[in-house]
DNA sequence: GACAAAGAAGACCTAGAGAGTCTATATTGT
DNA sequence: ACAATATAGACTCTCTAGGTCTTCTTTGTC
């Protein structure tokens, strides 16, 4: 019941885009660099990103990566479900009788899936944007100093 | 970013509890085969309920387990708490800057903490009572299935 | 008091997920 | 031709979830 590190870098990755000039390409390493992300991580989640069709891959040299949407366009819910699975709370309501034999008795079904309802509706309305937006000088200084030391 | 088996054992659990007549004693063994629930694994799941206050325990021959408050003053958020851990959904939230480096110019983790109170506001609403209710018959039928199988 | 039936406590095992690192290959701008 | 880059995927390591079982202690009942 908690989020892990693709979804948070995948995040903040796609923020740091956003606050990029319009067309600007960045490449993995650069992001890294200034999001504070290991080495090399980024490269897992950004193919997913790319397969999902939220990011615009540019290979070769002086190739990376760029918003392939509008960043308004983009909520924290696809995000996760992009680079992580579908958003589910309790996995029989993904699996069905699969993941259990109780499930034609069961009567808390229906809680974890209205929860999972309520949970993804907060998601789905924010956006990368709303993130971004915020970020915005903060995220390109902490960039310039890490490119600094 | 999903709810695993110890949860909904216990809320199962806890369930059939609520829907025994008051003052009844069950033991691990029956709750296990009228519940579903793999033999012995509930009693580490039993242990913690017990020292979380949700339920009372019974050692000795005749022993087993009741609730130790109303059904109705049990909340999905305060079993899950009590067996699991707490509702956090991401790791900086709990752990701050342990966890994470980037916590003092992250800007996504305010989204985090309103997803995770507007999840738990959900969670808290909903008792063990709302599930045992609906449960009642259905239950106890499954529980006299199994047995006389 | 003896005995059987419970919970308490905790050891043990396994499969898989999460996180992180690295390399080999294909592509492309200069 | 060369350097820079994404792509694809192998690889490791550690931790957790799930499940099983054993030993000890307590207690009701005869
Ligand atoms: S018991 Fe109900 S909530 Fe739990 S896994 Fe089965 S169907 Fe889902
Ligand atoms: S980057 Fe922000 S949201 Fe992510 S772990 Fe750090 S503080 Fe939390």
């Amino acid at each position: 019941m908690n989020v892990g590190r693709r979804v948070d870098y995948a995040v903040r990755a796609l923020s740091f885009l956003a606050g990029q000039p319009a067309g600007k390409i960045v490449s993995r390493a650069d992001i890294e660099k200034c999001q504070d992300i290991p080495s090399f991580y980024l490269s897992k989640i950004m193919k997913d990103l790319v397969a999902g069709g939220l990011v615009q891959s540019h290979i070769g040299s002086k190739g990376g990566f760029s918003l392939a949407k509008l960043p308004t366009s983009i909520s924290i819910k696809d995000v996760y479900e992009t680079v992580e699975r579908p958003l589910v709370l309790m996995d029989c309501l993904e699996r069905g009788a699969d993941y259990c034999s109780y499930c034609s008795v069961c009567t808390q079904k229906s809680i974890w899936e209205e929860a999972q309802k309520v949970l993804a509706e907060f998601l789905g309305r924010i956006s990368i944007n709303d993130i971004a937006d915020r970020q915005g000088l903060k995220g390109r200084l902490v960039g310039s100093l890490q490119k600094a030391g």
